[in-house]
DNA sequence: ATATTAAAGACTGTATTTATCTATGATAAT
DNA sequence: ATTATCATAGATAAATACAGTCTTTAATAT
């Protein structure tokens, strides 16, 4: 039950994409300078930032990545779900899940902390995640 | 992100212990039996509930698990935190933990969901998921 | 002694994660 | 048009974690 890098590449390839601005266009090269982690690797993630409709890529000289919502709108939960996807945490298998007492307690709790990161926004800790 | 099936054996097998009552030992064998899993594998996770102080055991003829707390005290969170640990999500392997903004979002998150399951009580829902 | 039961360890197979390498496709500058 | 730049996709591989089995050891009631 953790996170996996990639979402801890999304996180700070988003936030590093906020501070820059949302008019700067970044190659995925200079990113993956950035985090010391290979090209491919992080073109793949953010691929699926640009599925999830967060950014945007332009291909060709000159091409890179932009942002595609304004900043402010941004939130964890946003990033999350992109590298993460949106199953459930707690799956049993079985098929009457809605009347079963014990995945709806499970669904809640997961409900909860989805709640918090839908509230919060990147660009809140953008500033000081910069610079490191 | 998803909690293992050894969470999901362990959150079943409390139901049912405490659907059986507090006084009653029950084998790993019925255990196994009942949740269709191998008898060491099961064993396994009990005994990683006896360690978190969940249930006790007693070897030898006649011997099994019983509760070892009152089952009203028994939480969705500690049986969680008895199999998977209790390790934060999101980990970046970087020292200022800290101070970094991106983690303080991320483990609050965290307890958001942790707070719910430890005031969720399993005998509250056991049992309706006792008979299937 | 023997049967019963839990605990521990070694081991195996599978799935997921974390990458890398090698194309292929798009676009701008020359 | 050619070339350089940049994103995307696919194939592959290593490392880790998960799920599960098999075998042995230890404890205890009869
Ligand atoms: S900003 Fe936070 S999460 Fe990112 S590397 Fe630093 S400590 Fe880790
Ligand atoms: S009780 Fe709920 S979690 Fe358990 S098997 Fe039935 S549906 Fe799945």
């Amino acid at each position: 039950m953790k996170y996996t890098k990639a979402t801890n590449y999304a996180l700070h390839t988003i936030s590093f994409m906020i501070e820059r601005g949302q008019n700067e266009k970044l190659s995925v090269h200079v990113l993956a300078e950035r985090f010391q982690v290979s090209v491919t690797y992080l073109s793949k993630i953010l691929t699926q930032l640009v599925k999830a409709g967060l950014i945007e890529s332009v291909s060709g000289a000159n091409g890179g990545y932009t942002l595609r919502k304004p900043p402010e709108n941004i939130s964890f939960m946003d990033v999350i779900w992109a590298i993460e996807g949106t199953g459930a945490f707690f799956e049993c298998g079985l098929q009457h899940e809605s009347k079963c007492p014990l995945q709806k307690v499970m669904n809640e709790a997961e409900t909860m902390m989805e709640q918090y990161l839908q509230k919060k926004k990147l660009i809140d800790t953008v500033y000081i995640v910069a610079d490191e």
